[in-house]
DNA sequence: CCCATTTGACCAGG
DNA sequence: CCTGGTCAAATGGG
């Protein structure tokens, strides 16, 4: 509808993905950190913008939700993986070029900060070298929805294509050895620190904004979270937040949500108490109001 | 023994 | 029907 709003996104959107390039050549050129910091923070700006201008929409809209049919392994005979809506994930490609020289061998995914899992590997019509598909390792564990497809270049074997969809919403820790022993025994304390947010691209309008403008790669400018030197308090607690607010995207039907609000909670009033504008913040606690709105009504 | 990868089959969309 | 994407049993590694 709104002509301008769209517009607006688009060129938020540019700006983004401009900024990811950018990081991407500092990453490339190896700049010092406080650079990346000064990206990252202008990335998280432009992000901010972009939730604002979202949320400024009047229209009303909840995700067609289909119910949680999710893994009921008790049924033979009975197929119920649940196939259903997986387009809404917001979808972003970059090329990866590994050299021979670092690390020796090149182990086709490339690392990029997150652990991901292979679940298929399947032959492309045209393509010498199979497309591999992987996800997220916390999938199950923390409902991430983040995958990417891995393919390699046909004829030079130092490029990779590769394809995220969705953002991650797992948190991993750093530095530290993420040791989870079981996952059901009531980790309570550790299963918090993945807030998982329903949201999803129902307005065709950021939908177009992120696709149009093949938005460049979050994922490497979350690297520069992972890889920060700083492992348990990353400087400035805008950080945390707007990264949260980067990461309310879209995620995966069937999906269990536990307790969005005491994770997030507890990183908005940090940044309140942090150095932080009070606007930002009551901009960032409007954002959290929309989404339970779009929460609850997507529960009920 | 636990977890990730492999791999063929299955499924849905075009 | 063809093809890309996903599942899940089997397999292998730590």
């Amino acid at each position: 509808m709104e002509k301008d709003q769209c517009l607006l996104l688009a060129e938020l959107a540019r700006a983004r993905k401009l900024v990811g390039q950018m990081e991407a050549e500092l990453h490339r050129h190896s700049a010092n950190e406080s650079c990346k910091a000064l990206l990252r923070e202008l990335f998280a700006s432009i992000e901010k913008s972009i939730c604002m201008a979202k949320t400024s929409r009047p229209d009303s809209s909840r995700p067609s939700s289909g119910e949680s049919s999710q893994s009921d392994p008790s049924k033979p005979g009975f197929k119920d993986h649940t196939p259903k809506k997986r387009k809404t994930l917001p979808k972003w490609t970059s090329e990866v070029r590994v050299s021979s020289a670092a690390g020796g061998v090149f182990e086709g995914p490339v690392d990029d900060g997150y652990s991901w899992r292979k679940y298929g590997q399947k032959d492309i019509l045209g393509a010498k070298h199979p497309r591999g598909y992987y996800r997220c390792t916390h999938r199950v564990a923390q409902g991430c929805p983040a995958m990417k497809q891995v393919q390699r270049s046909d004829e030079d074997p130092l490029l990779f294509h590769v394809t995220y969809h969705g953002m991650h919403t797992c948190l991993r820790k750093q530095g530290q050895k993420q040791r989870r022993p079981k996952e059901d025994e009531h980790q309570t304390g550790l299963r918090v620190e993945a807030s998982s947010l329903s949201f999803s691209f129902e307005s065709g309008l950021e939908a177009a904004a992120a696709r149009e403008n093949m938005f460049a790669s979050p994922a490497t400018i979350e690297n520069c979270f992972s890889s920060s030197t700083s492992p348990t308090f990353r400087s400035p607690a805008a950080s945390d937040s707007t990264f949260l607010s980067l990461s309310r995207c879209a995620f995966e039907d069937g999906i269990k949500i536990w307790s969005p609000e005491s994770d997030v909670t507890e990183m908005v009033s940090g940044a309140n108490s942090a150095a932080n504008p009070p606007a930002v913040d009551m901009d960032f606690m409007l954002q959290e109001l929309d989404f339970e709105a779009d929460f609850s009504s997507f529960f009920s």
